[in-house]
DNA sequence: CGTTTTTGACCAGCGC
DNA sequence: GCGCTGGTCAAAAACG
């Protein structure tokens, strides 16, 4: 029905391709090209344009999503007191396909709670056959964004949460594809101008993630069988995002109405925050992006 | 009061 | 063609 079609619309208006040209936009603050590179001798932006393109239509590869993992983890030390311990895993799936469906296992001992800093708008649960667990379906709130993703937990280990994203989620990480330096990503946020209409997205800056909770940070790709596991020395900042699959459940304490230096997204076990999210249609553009929502394909 | 979450219904895809 | 399963919708409830 007629419902739906509106939400298509809106939907289809962030069509992949149209965000894929404003993140190449030269105005999208979003879509900053490290300034290191870019004063390099003579690297004209084409042959990097190029390269972001071609990762961002081929989907991130497990390496992309780790070092994008390194780079968060490493640039916020400010976190590392206190985390308590959690591991996390990306899996990569479909990628034969079109998919682009990436599915993160994060381990959480405890009551450790990760939170990816973006807003997500739960639409469904159900409950899952041979699985005692239910599926949580989120939705990113962002209405330019179609990135979707699904959590539930473990059966084996109800400490393990598994999140798949979906979708092409342009906040956030896909300029960091670029940069495989920690260092260069420091210039990556410098100024953002305001380009036109865009201005949730813009702002986006990976950084001050709530300081979710996972240190260890393993990734594993999945049709190599458990094999290559990159290890990220510290990590604070998660990027998990669990969320509610755990009884807990928190989420995004990213509602900062006007302060953009609130770091914390804190989930505590103790204190069920729960976000005041603000409405569905207005993107804040102080919301934290995380870290790995970006993880999301595109299709 | 506005917004988000909950929850059952509805729908589409798939296997038998 | 039927039934099952997973994914989405949307009205109602809950929450700040």
């Amino acid at each position: 029905m007629a419902a739906s079609e509106e939400t298509s619309a809106i939907w289809s208006e962030g069509s992949e391709d149209e965000l894929v040209r404003e993140l190449l936009d030269d105005e999208s603050p979003f879509f900053l090209l490290p300034k290191s590179i870019e004063s390099e001798p003579s690297q004209s932006q084409e042959p990097l344009k190029n390269l972001f393109l071609s990762t961002l239509y081929s989907g991130p590869t497990i390496q992309d999503i780790a070092s994008v993992l390194s780079l968060n983890c490493q640039s916020s030390d400010s976190f590392s007191g206190n985390i308590s311990q959690s591991k996390i895993s990306v899996t990569e799936k479909g990628s034969s396909k079109m998919e682009n469906k990436y599915t993160l296992r994060i381990k959480s001992s405890g009551n450790t709670m990760a939170d990816d800093g973006y807003k997500w708008r739960k639409y469904g649960q159900k409950s899952i056959k041979n699985s005692p667990n239910p599926r949580s379906y989120y939705r990113c709130t962002n209405p330019r964004c179609s990135a979707k993703k699904q959590v539930e937990r473990s059966t084996e280990d109800p400490d393990t949460l598994i999140i798949t994203y979906e979708g092409l989620h342009l906040h956030f990480a896909y300029s960091h594809f670029l940069l495989t330096r920690p260092s260069l990503n420091d210039n990556t946020h410098s100024p953002p101008k305001k380009p036109k209409t865009h201005t949730q997205v813009a702002q986006d800056e990976p950084h001050q993630v709530g300081p979710t909770s996972v240190d260890p940070l393993k990734i594993v790709t999945k049709h190599q069988p458990f094999g290559a596991v990159i290890e990220t020395p510290h990590t604070p900042q998660t990027q998990g995002l669990l969320e509610d699959v755990v009884p807990l459940l928190i989420r995004n304490p990213s509602n900062n109405p006007t302060s953009s230096s609130d770091p914390c997204f804190s989930s505590y076990p103790s204190s069920p925050p729960l976000s005041t999210s603000s409405s569905s249609l207005s993107w804040s553009p102080n919301s934290s992006p995380l870290d790995m929502g970006m993880l999301s394909g595109l299709g």
